[in-house]
DNA sequence: GTGAAAGCGCTAACAC
DNA sequence: GTGTTAGCGCTTTCAC
């Protein structure tokens, strides 16, 4: 099925089917009517290769992500490939390591798919992946952390109202004495996690001294380090933030494997959540970034590029989403 | 850049360039090398949907998950990423629920796209969809249950072989009082995961009554809703084998919240594992299905149908992983 | 408002 | 073994 065999059908010339196919605005209602009917009887959608050659725009958006195991990427892909469909893109899903063969791989799809634009979701894109993004040119955006060139954009994920949220949440909850369970700090998103919980804890009016700050591995491992080096001190607080959702799993398993009981002793509360939160025990009281949110800043960020060559900052909020993890601090 | 530059700069004709990209053995190989040099100082990479234009094949599988939050379907996106690029394809990701429109969409994309071959990795593929599918006339493999039709091959888990391992695992620990919960056997991959346990106890000795088997709801609420009724007898068995990973978190979720300890009390194992199996409380012993495997088996069914017509039945072993969740029974 | 024709980057058939 | 050329399905001038 091609454009031949539906203007034939349609008894019109190629060019009118491209045209009603395409919405402009110049073909005649009445022609477009049938050429839209004939198009549907014939199942006939335009071919996209043949599309992306003859226009140059392949309509096709890479989203990068970090070859790490964690479900909140799951639902990410899953906004994207709803909000870049709305928006008439194909999606490209490449993850990538910090391993330069990786990220070759990587560069050599979004090179020979002729990706349009590049959504950075790793959140901590190491430099080797920027440099040679940069290299190719093509219009990104990166979450959190956003190099400097020509093309390039970011959404920021409002991390200040995030962790507001949670202390907001906490204080009104009763507790004082919270800590604060951070990943590696030379990574740019658990940096300014830390910032937004310092800051917020200060508008709350909560101390928070050096001791109350864990700087602890990536991922699952610094909840398990960070509840291990709390444990060891032999005097918890009675609250725990989490620099991400697999930080306070982490954290939540550690606990448990010391019969500490949550919220019962000390509450734990996440950042970034995902499905995840909803299946722990108890289930995880976090501080969620919405994936659409994400997705549609993204895209928008990325359309608005392409369209205008503007580059734009989009922000993203969060929200607090309270389950079981958190309660009143217990009795002294 | 495109072919015609690398041409010029190499001093050779398109056709030679063109050969030697892909790798024809009639080109002379000191001007293939030459070739390639330029190609690769050009940063040339042949455009794909050129390509995929003048061949006729784009090259491009379609991978199609369920619309359902399950951190196993990341693994296997990567997975698919990595066999299909190692085999020279790309891949496109579409997730369906069983809507009509959700359904629409995805076909629209697969016939748009010019999908060469799509793996419907759903593991339950409702008639809706591979009906649509069907008359896609895409060639096809699909996981666990594959309706007939042609081009339609087949990805089969060998269930009687990981429901053997989970059994002679919780044999050799002593159990005798093994109860199986079920997610809906409407679905052929549930009534499968069943029946195989069902062999493999008769085939340890070990007795099934109904009252062992629990057939529920499906994913995590399978797992809290079968724990709940076991609980509401009375008396547990000593172990419970939960037909997914999701299932098996329900169960562990309910059972903490009954303050039945794992595997003190019970030992849990779970179907299908996927990251997510490290992170509960306690980590859960699973019988894995490979998301290396699952992809690497769906992209030889499908390279093999599309080069040589002929449909295979590929089958994947799984691999129990001994985590946490089993011991040997409580004293009675 | 519509059609004819050029051409996007590539592969493959054919000539040499 | 290599070059010339037609044409894949489409969009987009340019006439009309």
């Amino acid at each position: 099925m091609n454009i031949r065999a539906v203007a034939q059908a349609a008894r019109v010339s190629v060019s009118t089917v491209s045209r009603a196919m395409n919405y402009k605005p110049t073909v005649n209602p009445a022609i477009a009517q049938r050429v839209w009917k004939t198009a549907r009887e014939l199942n006939y959608l335009p071919n996209q290769q043949a599309r992306a050659l003859v226009s140059g725009h392949s309509r096709l958006i890479g989203i990068v992500i970090p070859e790490r195991t964690d479900p909140f990427f799951i639902e990410l892909i899953r906004a994207f490939e709803e909000v870049a469909i709305d928006s008439g893109f194909e999606i490209l899903v490449a993850s990538v390591s910090n391993d330069s063969e990786r990220i070759a791989r990587c560069m050599g799809r979004i090179t020979a798919s002729h990706v349009e634009a590049v959504a950075v979701m790793t959140f901590d894109a190491e430099e080797a992946f920027t440099d040679r993004l940069r290299d190719l040119a093509v219009p990104a955006v990166f979450v959190d952390t956003a190099p400097e060139f020509a093309g390039a954009t970011a959404v920021r994920i409002d991390y200040d109202n995030g962790a507001g949220q949670a202390l907001q949440h906490l204080a009104a909850l009763g507790h004082r004495d919270i800590a604060f369970i951070s990943g590696p700090l030379r990574l740019p998103s658990a940096a300014s996690r830390l910032i937004a919980f310092r800051k917020a804890a200060q508008e709350f009016g909560i101390h928070v001294g050096a001791e109350q700050i864990i700087e602890s591995d990536p991922a699952m491992r610094a909840g398990i380090a960070g509840a291990e080096k709390l444990l060891a001190r032999g005097r918890l607080p009675t609250a725990i933030v989490c620099s991400s959702e697999t930080c306070a799993i982490g954290a939540l398993y550690r606990l448990s494997q010391a019969c500490i009981r949550v919220p019962d002793n000390v509450s734990v509360i996440g950042f970034d959540g995902s499905c995840m939160g909803d299946m722990t025990f108890p289930s995880l009281t976090s501080v969620q970034v919405p994936p659409l949110g994400l997705a549609r800043a993204a895209v928008s960020a990325l359309c608005g590029f392409l369209e205008r060559r503007s580059p734009s900052i989009e922000r993203v909020g969060t929200h607090l989403v309270v389950r079981q993890s958190t309660t009143v601090p217990r009795a002294r």
